[in-house]
DNA sequence: GATGAATGAGGATTCATTCAT
DNA sequence: CATGAATGAATCCTCATTCAT
């Protein structure tokens, strides 16, 4: 029923998005590729512009909190470990969801609300990068560089395994690009 | 004259790139932005899609290849030192650069003959890599997780320069990024 | 519904082929003269040029064919009589598809399917010619002069009627000229 | 100089629309044609319309009165048989002339003034027609219908010649031609 | 005079949005 | 609710015309 209907608008909008870029993102695709009319989807939205915002927050909302409130009770180190094991595997899983996200903030369809960055999960790490400092187990060096080399680490690598090896991401993977993570940030 | 003539117009594709996004961009505002009337961009490229697809090769064409052609006689660290600090210099300067080349390659405007990628790059740092593990230098993981820790830490870390530093990229933040990274991958 | 349309089309073209020539059609305009949105002549057309070659040819295939079997079977005289009656008949109250039809031939729209000329109406008289002349009804005369005079005649006669007659043919007329032709070609 | 450059722009334009129709012609390819650069073009016409205008007066003032004031003075026969002899050569030598002239006639380039028709050359043939009839030699029928036949035939016939026979036109076609043109109007 | 690059108004085409069914 | 044909504003693109060289 409605649910439904909205989460086909959401994916067909979702794997367009992947193929075709928001440049070419038509109304009519999308109803094609969700299999219902294009007048449909103005049932569901309002306008286009509704549409991508939508989509914009739901994706904001599924992605970092879930995360978050899983692991963030763990040792620094642990909780650090199973973030980026969780991030990695999710990021894979929903490669599509970051090309949505990134080509969506610069966008002419961005609603002056979605500007609000996914500041989110760049605060989770920095409070954890500070906990890590004060715990002497994290290099004293400026958050921001570490939250890049994480957060950039993570999504170059989640891409690589979302295209060349067609998702299938194996244990040792994240072992080995954990460690080699920590390494770089650990005391 | 005609030299200078393209080059406002891509520099105005790319400026406004960074503002809309290639989904925003209407050739009236290119010309516009580049202080000329809508038809001349007609008489340098057929139409938009020749326009971007211009772009992007020009962009491929300076980016990677000078980069590489400054440095690779030296020692390897030394190598991926200065590899860090031109690559992160150079990023931060040409942010716009790099949303125009990711938005355009998932944009209905790309020419089959722009798909082959930005592989040089990725393949510069994967034979320093091997030389590197052979001479006991580099941790032995593959080379696929090493490459994407150094691109993907030097893209987010540049564009956080870009967008909240406004540019400013000391010789602190360069070297101490390097060391994060060095240590990560050193043996 | 369906049929309606594009017959509205249809016809609004050739009006304003009539008044403004091909050189002059513009889609916003035969949209006008057809009571829709210009949007939706591309619902029926891909473009322009797709247009106009339907038209041509409905125009080609309503034309020739329909005359010729209404008559092939009746004796010479009494069958060129007949055509000709027919025929200016038909050329004056259709002369718009004439203008169209000769104009269309030498625009940028021809597509090269259309260039199979309206060679069926004079491979109809020609036969005929031939029929007459061993019948020893018609001069022996090569036919191409006669077929000239007839369609010559016809053609430059129906747009006088048409023209400064307002389309009033009379049964005078028809008989008038076919006489004189008939003297003209008959032994 | 001045004539040649004037006569290189006709001709060209002549050429031209033979190929492509009033309706593809354009400035530019009209000074390709000419061997001269577009700007030309205005300095020996205030614009297009007035370019095409100027034109339609030459082939108007080239083509009927020469031939009339050659033979106005001699018996109706041979006066008709001159007529017919000169204007099929040249119908024939000038074709493009009059796909010219009839494409014209319905482009939104007619100036008001080049509306009052090639009125002069049925007119010569009214009044020859006319006097014909006076002097018993020609049927008594409506003069238009005449003239239908005369102008119809001859444009018919001569377009045949040009196009099918690359213009040879032998004087046993000229003979044969009016023959028929003359048994069907004589009485 | 001659040139042809540059201009921008105007016409072709697309596609977000509406609305009768 | 769902549909998709119809709409027309917004955008791409063309080409008559201008003007600096």
């Amino acid at each position: 029923m409605k649910l439904d209907k909205l989460n086909r608008i959401f994916n067909a909008t979702l794997n367009l998005t992947g193929k075709v870029g928001i440049a070419g993102l038509k109304m009519s695709s999308i109803a094609k590729e969700a299999s219902m009319a294009t007048g449909t989807l103005y049932l569901y939205f309002k306008n286009k512009k509704e549409l991508l915002n939508a989509l914009y927050f739901k994706l904001q909302k599924e992605s970092a909190p879930a995360l978050i409130s899983e692991i963030n009770h763990l040792p620094i180190e642990i909780q650090l470990y199973k973030m980026w094991s969780l991030a990695l595997k999710r990021l894979v899983e929903n490669n599509l969801r970051i090309i949505f996200l990134e080509q969506f903030l610069i966008s002419p369809y961005v609603s002056e609300s979605s500007k609000e960055m996914d500041a989110r999960f760049r605060n989770y790490l920095r409070d954890l990068l500070d906990k890590g400092k004060k715990e002497n187990q994290i290099k004293d060096v400026d958050s921001n560089i570490l939250i890049s080399l994480i957060i950039g680490f993570l999504r170059n690598f989640s891409t690589y395994i979302f295209k060349d090896k067609e998702g299938e991401l194996s244990e040792k993977s994240i072992d080995e690009s954990f460690s080699l993570c920590w390494e770089a940030i650990k005391k």
